[in-house]
DNA sequence: ACCGGGATGTTCT
DNA sequence: GAACATCCCGGTG
């Protein structure tokens, strides 16, 4: 995949400065404001941002809303516990578990404090990094286009694992972040029921870049 | 292409 | 003890 430009102040960008623009390019790191809103609101105004872990670099391409204690979907609906404690924290962090026995998700956190609305990330196109990726996901990702296709994988792919929930993207904890590089989230997204869940599956808050290779496996 | 089963361990009932 | 916001591999059409 072709850039237009390389932020080459992508890699560098490891200290937690307020400030939104980083200098010499149109790149900038999403401010907490940014986040500060429903998180049916937030996911598709995700898609087409990168997430940024060092070296590594993803473009969202697949996000999922869950709406706090109003969705029998959500981590939190039945309330505050020490595993979702992070949904219930400012918006703008990550909040990662792990599931399975063997993967890690992660979520944004968005809308309010102890709102617990939160943005399952679904699927990214690898953009940066691709070998530490590639060295990560092996032996298990032979192509590209599956490093980071679905929400187990991108987690692999990245190395988020639980000692980044809580996490904060607007100060690059650990050295993570979601950057604005100047692609505009889709018009028109995809949207479509949820994935994997036993309950209220069919409630349309998942959203993907339409055509985007690496989604994940029902995209 | 699609489907089925197993891996693996944390969390909550 | 059951459920789980998953993934991978090996079967079959």
């Amino acid at each position: 995949m072709t850039r237009a430009h390389r932020p080459t102040s992508l890699s560098g960008a490891r200290s937690a400065t307020s400030a939104p623009a980083l200098p010499g390019s149109g790149v900038c790191r999403l401010q907490r404001e940014f986040f500060g809103r429903n998180c049916v609101e937030v996911a598709p105004d995700l898609l087409n941002k990168l997430l940024v872990r060092d070296g590594r670099a993803g473009r969202i391409v697949e996000v999922e809303a869950y709406a706090g204690a109003l969705d029998p979907a959500s981590h939190a609906y039945r309330g505050q516990t020490a595993r979702n404690a992070a949904m219930f924290g400012p918006p703008g962090r990550l909040y990662v578990y792990f599931t399975y026995g063997m993967h890690f998700c992660a979520n944004v956190v968005c809308g309010v404090e102890g709102e617990a609305s939160a943005v399952l990330l679904r699927a990214l196109h690898p953009e940066r990094g691709l070998e530490e990726m590639r060295a990560a996901r092996a032996p298990a990702a032979r192509l590209d286009r599956d490093l980071c296709s679905g929400p187990g994988k991108l987690c692999q792919a990245l190395g988020l694992d639980r000692s980044f929930d809580g996490a904060d993207l607007v100060a690059g904890d650990l050295g993570v972040f979601v950057v604005d590089d100047g692609t505009p989230p889709p018009v028109a997204p995809g949207v479509s029921g949820r994935v994997g869940l036993s309950v209220a599956a069919d409630v349309p808050w998942r959203f993907y870049v339409a055509g985007a290779t690496g989604l994940s496996r029902s995209g």
